[in-house]
DNA sequence: TCGTCTTACACTTTTGAAAGGA
DNA sequence: ATCCTTTCAAAAGTGTAAGACG
């Protein structure tokens, strides 16, 4: 993503609400903001050398408790373990297909009277495309072009602290699609992909703008790849053992191999005299082992010999829920096989000490649609938040976390946003004439709408040697992985899984983080939380891989009030990397990669393509701009083809390093949104309306908008508009379309919600 | 020919409305 | 009239297999 400050080119012309609030913010440090209240998330967000301090908190307001002990827990990390152990296939359909194991959380920390969002979003775990060939996945190629990012709400949000606090929270409801058209929302990913699914916690203050403390947390266990069909045959059993959607595909189910075989048989042969109720029930042991049906307390026994993986319970095999798996004597314990579960990683992101994961690539244009294309939802209506996509990270990114200490559970980092890429050579950046109508095609930049510029590829210039360049001119030093994790296998047979190649498995110690600069090395420190309080971090070292200095947020790209010069003083001075093509950004170091991630998933070796080398420069946050600086979104049901309300400033998003779990997210201007009295929030709310949360700086689509195009080293990735689609089943009937005063329109979604992250409307 | 994807299918669970009772 | 429970049908979620597609 690119601010605009990158390009002061840019032909900005009149400028518009949501230049204005973004400038206004953009500025914040230089100017009082028109609304503190909404400009504070952002404002606290920024570094604080250019930050005026942040407001006092409203007297009413209880003091806000320190982010630094949100934990968030994976419920049903051992099932998770179990498959990934395997490697976690998902299946993706046109019609969108639920996760399987679902990502069910618990969160801790939380200020019970404050509000949060919670958010899913699935981020590409590295650049490559994958094979499955010879009983091991295989890396095939470089990634296709990513697809637009699209975040899941949960149909909850907001609530309060103590509400996710006192229940279990489900994201059962997540859909994934490899429709690339998908209109529905889901979450768009591709085949034969390797994904990384991330959770985010959003403060809701005040006006419940999005603007406060945002903590993003990776579980390493959770990444899984994407197919069509199920591609290993385990996988599919123990999907058909834990999913009781499955069951009837179980030895004893009604569709199980053996009743199908003999349905068919009699309908072959004796079909006109054969009852059906002939089935041959009795020849499956009501007694097997893999009826699940009733979800006992056994806890599921899974050994590992040799080569094969074989989960045993003595009662009846797997259980899908995670309450089918209470003490789970396999969650986290490491399977002594060198093959140790992916231990649940948490980045340790300060809440102020944001860096932009990657410049280089990430630099993009944008429009002047783009720029007043934000807070349109399929209905007219965008929220303008800069979509926080991630670029691909190395499939190292995870360190093996084999100690048994380093359990699911991880004390949230308030991370920035990251800003969004999307390859500038994808289709839909291609040709956003004949996208959906979504597509930002707004008239007053009409066919002329820069397309973002083709950015070349770089392989020697890593986000990583741009961060240390970066970190260097701050002083700073940051020394970066051998060079020999750099040759990935591209073969991954599993099981058994790889050992481990990285010569500090344990990223739980302090000599796994040996090649990763210390967070309080950065500028920000004072913002940072205690990450290591072992009260608040079961992991008091965030791994490498996690805790990368690049995965640190960085909300803001270079703020300049008038002047978006990339050489903005301000830019140079507070933002450890610098835009690309910017000094420093084109560091020929190879890039480094991540210890291996001891996971089923063979690690990508595909250097060509450096991961979030293409995301851009982060962008100032959309909740400093003024309230009343937004125009009535459109409440038109079927999204016109061009979304261009003023956007909002997206906020910066972190990076998806290599190693780096970033998360944040951008507030939501409380203009839109009023109170949200308790009272209200009841369950049974209606559809909401789908809302865009859309970066106001999506990559230009006109090179020549950008003089100075940044380098990347993956296809440039632009940033997405957001869309939130609320889901009617939330439990408060104030659905976000009342939070943000969104007209009645309804959303067809039942499942969910979601947020379209893309710079692009939903098709 | 092969790999991948789509679709129909049968089965299951989930969901919500309707009915009935307290 | 309200609340709760039960019942039932529809919707939705599963993996499988056949066929389509490139």
């Amino acid at each position: 993503m690119l601010g605009v400050e990158m390009y002061p080119s840019l032909p900005l012309g009149h400028q518009r609400l949501g230049d204005c609030y973004y400038r206004d913010c953009d500025v914040a440090s230089a100017h009082v903001p028109l609304y503190p209240s909404s400009c504070d998330a952002a404002a606290r967000a920024l570094p604080p050398r250019l930050l005026p301090p942040p407001p006092a908190p409203a007297p009413h307001e209880a003091p806000p408790k320190p982010q630094d002990n949100i934990k968030m827990e994976l419920e049903n990390a051992s099932l998770w373990k179990q498959f990934s152990t395997i490697g976690t296939e998902m299946i993706i359909t046109k019609k969108g297909r639920r996760m399987f194991p679902q990502l069910r959380a618990k969160v801790s920390g939380l200020n019970p009277t404050l509000r949060y969002i919670l958010l899913l979003d699935i981020v590409p775990a590295d650049s490559s495309r994958y094979r499955f060939q010879d009983d091991s996945w295989q890396v095939l190629g470089g990634a296709e072009a990513r697809l637009p990012d699209r975040v899941f709400i949960h149909p909850d949000s907001p609530a309060t602290g103590e509400h996710w606090q006192n229940r279990t929270i489900s994201f059962h409801r997540t859909k994934l699609t490899n429709n690339t058209l998908d209109a529905q929302g889901y979450i768009i990913l591709h085949s034969l992909h390797r994904y990384q699914p991330r959770l985010h916690v959003i403060e809701a203050r005040d006006m419940l703008m999005w603007g406060g403390a945002r903590h993003s947390f990776t579980f390493p266990e959770t990444q899984f790849l994407t197919v069509t069909a199920y591609q290993n045959s385990r996988i599919t059993e123990l999907k058909i053992n834990s999913n009781p959607f499955a069951k009837g595909f179980r030895e004893n189910g009604m569709n199980c191999k053996r009743q199908r075989e003999t349905r068919q048989k009699k309908k072959v042969i004796t079909h006109q005299t054969e009852p059906m109720d002939d089935l041959d029930i009795e020849s499956c042991d009501p007694c097997d082992p893999c009826d699940s049906t009733e979800l006992l307390p056994q806890n599921p026994i899974l050994s590992i010999t040799g080569s094969s993986l074989s989960i045993t319970d003595p009662s009846c095999g797997f259980h899908g829920d995670a309450q089918a798996f209470p003490g789970s004597t396999v969650s986290d314990q490491p399977i002594n096989l060198g093959q140790a579960f992916i231990s649940s990683q948490m980045t340790q992101i300060p809440d102020i000490t944001e860096i932009p994961a990657s410049m280089d690539g990430g630099l993009q244009t944008i429009s002047q649609e783009d720029l007043n294309d934000s807070l349109i939802d399929r209905s007219g209506q965008m929220i303008d938040l800069q979509s926080f996509g991630t670029p691909f990270a190395d499939s190292s990114q995870f360190s093996s976390v084999p100690h048994p200490q380093c359990s699911s559970s991880y004390s949230s980092v308030t991370s920035s946003v990251t800003s969004s890429a999307y390859p500038s050579n994808h289709p839909a950046n291609q040709n956003q004439d004949v996208l959906s109508p979504h597509t930002p095609n707004n008239s007053s930049f009409g066919s002329s709408l820069p397309t973002p510029p083709f950015q070349t590829l770089q392989p020697s210039v890593h986000p990583m040697n741009q961060a240390q360049s970066e970190l260097s001119q701050m002083g700073l030093t940051y020394s970066a992985p051998p060079a020999d994790q750099n040759t990935a296998a591209t073969a991954f047979p599993f099981p058994p899984l790889q050992p481990q190649s990285d010569p500090d498995p344990d990223p739980c110690t302090p000599s796994s983080l040996h090649n990763s600069t210390p967070l309080s090395a950065f500028p920000f420190s004072e913002h940072q939380p205690p990450s290591s309080t072992p009260t608040s971090a079961p992991h008091p070292i965030t791994p490498q891989s996690m805790a990368n200095p690049l995965a640190t947020a960085f909300p803001f790209p270079p703020l300049s009030g008038s002047n978006p010069s990339p050489s903005n003083s301000h830019a140079s001075s507070a933002f450890p990397y610098p835009p690309a093509g910017s000094p420093g950004s084109d560091l020929a170091t190879p890039a480094p990669i991540q210890p291996g991630y001891p996971m089923a998933f063979p690690a990508s070796s595909f250097s060509h393509i450096q991961a979030s080398a293409s995301n851009p420069p982060q962008i100032p946050s959309s909740s400093m701009i003024p309230a009343q600086s937004f125009p009535p979104p459109p409440f038109s049901s079927s999204a016109p083809a061009h979304h261009h309300s003023p956007s909002l400033p997206p906020a910066s998003y972190p990076q998806y390093l290599p190693g780096t779990a970033p998360g944040g997210y951008p507030p939501v201007p409380s203009a839109e949104m009023g109170t949200f009295p308790s009272a209200q929030f009841n369950p049974g709310g209606p559809y909401l309306p789908e809302r865009v949360l859309h970066s106001s700086f999506l990559p230009s689509m006109d090179p020549s908008l950008s003089s100075t195009a940044p380098p990347s080293l993956y296809p440039s990735f632009s940033s997405y508009p957001l869309r939130l689609c609320q889901d009617p089943r939330t439990s408060y009937h104030i659905p976000l379309r009342h939070i943000y005063r969104q007209p009645q329109h309804t959303h067809a979604h039942t499942q969910g919600s979601y947020l379209d992250m893309s710079g692009r409307a939903v098709f």
